[in-house]
DNA sequence: TTGTAGGCGTTATCAA
DNA sequence: TTGATAACGCCTACAA
């Protein structure tokens, strides 16, 4: 790889006026600089990235520490903020702490675990001396991610960073849980029941404050029996359908598509038709929600939508220009319902009581 | 961050003597190097990358080239190669092309677009100076990555390199092609229709010709009408099903599950019962295959396997103890077998005459 | 308009 | 056993 003295020595000039050509510096002659152009563009030098990050402190290069490569969010989230950075001429570092791999699901209430991981990935970022980091975490918690005297730009994606100095951006669950729950009662549903993830979790509550809220509007009874929590797993999608099913609810609104393909499991072996018989939404997205049968009515998360925001947001912090509107800053993605086959408009028999769900 | 300097300060040494330390060296006191290395361990001293880096020739940073991060088989490989070098004390870096994302389907037989972002990357990562590159591709074909010359050890992923001084991993596509076949045979069936890839498509070739091997094998006739050429998509698995269906096959052998689902539409679309009328089988193991119903049995493709071998291969180049053991060396990684329920036993009707297909 | 010198943090060489 | 010094490639203040 070609080296800066090298050109000056190949253009019989100094290093610095070589320099200065490279940075646009106006004090150069134009002869001068023409010859050097061309020189480098003959020989396709590319500065040193080392020289270059140890004399400026900067690196623009942007670290991403992502809790678990393999989860269905994650790409998507990732691939957008590389895009959006290399368009804006920054690199990007990219950690996967394999969270899942190494500890499957025991490690998301275990801060010691977590900052077993972490605490080494932010210092190996770190010692590369990127400019900012940007944390994506696996699903939606109070994450503490960096100390209160961190010293470069820091975001937490996809979660809720516990210091409230540092900006999240998450999706609006609570919106979510509405605008599905306002979706299946525009089609004619009153009791609607719900498979939940689990119930500590964030995107549980604030879905489920949506559901509630969306029947509070539409004036219906909110039945605590007919929201169970299941585990996001498709086996527990089966067992709470079934349970559900046998409360007599009308449509089921899934916390995620891989247990609404467990309802789905059980309804087709008890011969009960999707859509015709009973509704089912999800919520995801997940390229699985295509291929169910009858395709899945679901709340798409915009992975995309939310990584390049976070992209946005982290670029403005390192040039010092990003102002947070609110405090804590937490930048909400709305979802985008996705109608599919598997909502079908519920005719309402007269009189038949079932206008208020109790 | 703390550098050397201000750990030799704080502990009255010189910087020498602190970087003999933490390089291991064994001419120090013993004193000295107690002390010190508790004001490491105090501080939490990390060597800044980008010095190290300049004054070692080597970077211990593995660069890694993907074609398409979104793309279901690359994100596992990449996880493979980053664990196994995250274990082996090496970095990564990842530079993501998202050539589907900029040109759709219309850059693989474009050398130009490939080269366009493939060589500003190479460049990019060579001037991070990194210690090798390993490029995956989305889809195997016969790829011009790397320059004769090329100075740092390289390898190709998921693809053949086109130059053969560089070593190529990829999944034994003709055993794969030839064990499903097989596993269709040992279930009665003989005549056995195959939705294959685009014809010009090494996938396509190799799978086909494992499939013409197993039937030769078993003495069946291979008739070239029963394989039909799809584009890998959901809708001419549809379409060639319909005409498979209508030739009368009694399974069919689909290269992608994404085509077998579409091959399932078509099927449920005319009523015609899948394992029970016809037996259908897939390609990739997609997570799609576990959802479609009845769950698709496919071959699936060893991702982690690929990515790990990958990494190994790269690392003893790395070390200069990689022996290439044949020229061109190509590294075949199987595939496997997952049985579910989409094939049942075909019933031979004796003297049915579908023995030999014609 | 161009060139010189110093320093970023580390390691290797050599001298003390 | 320890320390001074040069060098890696680049940028910048300042001098010429």
């Amino acid at each position: 790889m070609v080296t800066l003295k090298e050109i000056a020595q190949m253009c019989g000039v100094s290093i610095s006026t070589v320099s200065n050509i490279i940075n646009g510096k106006s004090n150069v002659g134009e002869d001068t600089r023409r010859k050097v152009l061309e020189v480098i563009k003959q020989t396709g030098y590319k500065p040193n990235y080392f020289a270059q990050g140890m004399r400026k402190q900067k690196t623009r290069i942007v670290g991403i520490i992502v809790e678990d490569l393999n989860l269905f969010s994650t790409t998507p989230i990732v691939g957008a903020i590389m895009a959006y950075f290399e368009d804006h001429d920054y690199r990007t570092i990219l950690i996967d702490m394999r969270l899942y791999d190494k500890w499957q699901d025991t490690w998301y209430n275990d801060e010691q675990k977590i900052q077993s991981v972490l605490q080494p990935s932010i210092k190996e970022l770190l010692s590369i001396k990127v400019d900012g980091i940007v944390y994506i975490a696996g699903h939606c918690r109070i994450i503490n991610c960096f100390p209160n005297d961190f010293k470069i730009p820091a975001i937490v994606v996809y979660g809720l960073s516990k210091n409230p100095r540092f900006t999240s951006v998450i999706i609006d669950d609570k919106k979510g849980g509405y605008d599905i729950t306002k979706y299946l009662i525009s089609a004619g549903h009153r009791r609607i029941g719900v498979i939940a993830g689990t119930a500590d979790n964030l995107h549980t509550m604030n879905r489920s404050l949506g559901y509630q809220q969306a029947l509070f509007e539409e004036k219906i009874l909110f039945n605590p029996d007919l929201i169970r929590y299941g585990d996001w797993m498709r086996e527990s999608g089966y067992s709470e359908a079934e349970y559900l099913v046998n409360s007599g609810v009308t449509a089921i609104f899934c916390m995620n598509d891989i247990m609404a393909a467990g309802a789905y499991d059980y309804l087709y072996e008890k011969g009960i038709k999707i859509a015709e018989d009973i509704s089912v939404a999800g919520y995801d997205n997940n390229v699985i929600s295509e291929y169910l049968r009858p395709a899945l009515t679901t709340n798409e998360i915009q992975l995309n939508e939310i990584g390049q925001e976070s992209a946005k947001v982290m670029l403005k912090m390192l040039e010092n220009k990003y102002i947070p509107s609110k405090n804590p800053d937490i930048i909400e993605i709305p979802c985008r319902l996705v109608t599919r086959e598997s909502v079908k408009k519920y005719k309402l028999e007269p009189a038949s009581g079932n206008t208020v769900v109790s």
